[in-house]
DNA sequence: TATTGTTATACTCTATAACTATA
DNA sequence: TATAGTTATAGAGTATAACAATA
């Protein structure tokens, strides 16, 4: 019987919606797709990192991320550059300027985000977070 | 404190990304695209619907919708009406082919998707859904 | 005047495969 | 041979605004 099933997936899928439709929406009137502000995040304080795991982190696959990474490049925001090791790497990291809007973006984001759990409670995080940990456990394994 | 949002919304993206990995790579096997299958998933066991209706329940843009539907209407698998009663509104349903392709594919979708579930035991299902149900109440009021 | 759906524009993401350069 | 990243290609989704037909 997949009545259970589809009821969790599709509850799982409208959450996801719910938010990432106000989250998309807020991250591009500071003037980045979604796209750029998950890397953007993801690059934040962090000292840089090579191509291979910045995709892996954002699941966006190589060939999208040189096409991402070119726009972002332009716009000025990251920078790529050949390491010291294994010269097939490129290394991608933040500009003072990708610095800057991270800074000024990722909270704003975050609060605005923030704003539509208040009146969670602990006990409310708690039951979430379980249930969601188990599931993403169960996933990795299935 | 942000943490404990963070920490539910990242273990919430994550989940969905796991999960809709997978789903998309399979339903892509089958010729659909994401969009293309959900509105597949939507039309199907309905009457059909206009294309308000479906926006809002696809939460694809009316303008996006157009491009969709036109991809869809060229290989056969809806067809457009305008109906009798408000002469704006176009009727979207399933032609026999797309009727077809919803039999053959949706079982065989959820089928791969409910594998991912194997193991899962009725009281965490239970968890899932009242955790989720409480968050997608939560995000719908605020 | 407001609403339904289309058109037009410009951009962005996507999958995929072939390619370059290193290892 | 294998890996990191780019290039090339074709298709698809996105936001946005202007528009036609109807209400």
């Amino acid at each position: 019987m997949s009545k259970r099933y589809l009821r969790s997936i599709r509850l799982l899928s409208e959450c996801m919606q719910l938010f990432e439709q106000a989250s998309n929406r807020n991250v591009r009137q500071f003037g980045c797709t979604p796209a750029q502000f998950d890397i953007i995040a993801t690059l934040g304080n962090t000292p840089g990192m090579t191509c291979k795991e910045l995709g892996e982190k954002t699941l966006i696959t190589k060939g999208t991320l040189t096409g991402v990474l070119d726009r972002m490049e332009q716009k000025g925001l990251v920078q790529r550059e050949r390491g010291d090791g294994d010269r097939r790497q490129l290394f991608v990291k933040l500009t003072p300027q990708g610095e800057a809007t991270f800074s000024e973006i990722f909270p704003k984001v975050v609060h605005a985000g923030e704003q539509r759990f208040s009146g969670y409670t602990d006990s409310d995080y708690c039951d979430l977070e379980q249930a969601l940990s188990k599931l993403k456990k169960h996933l990795n394994e299935n």
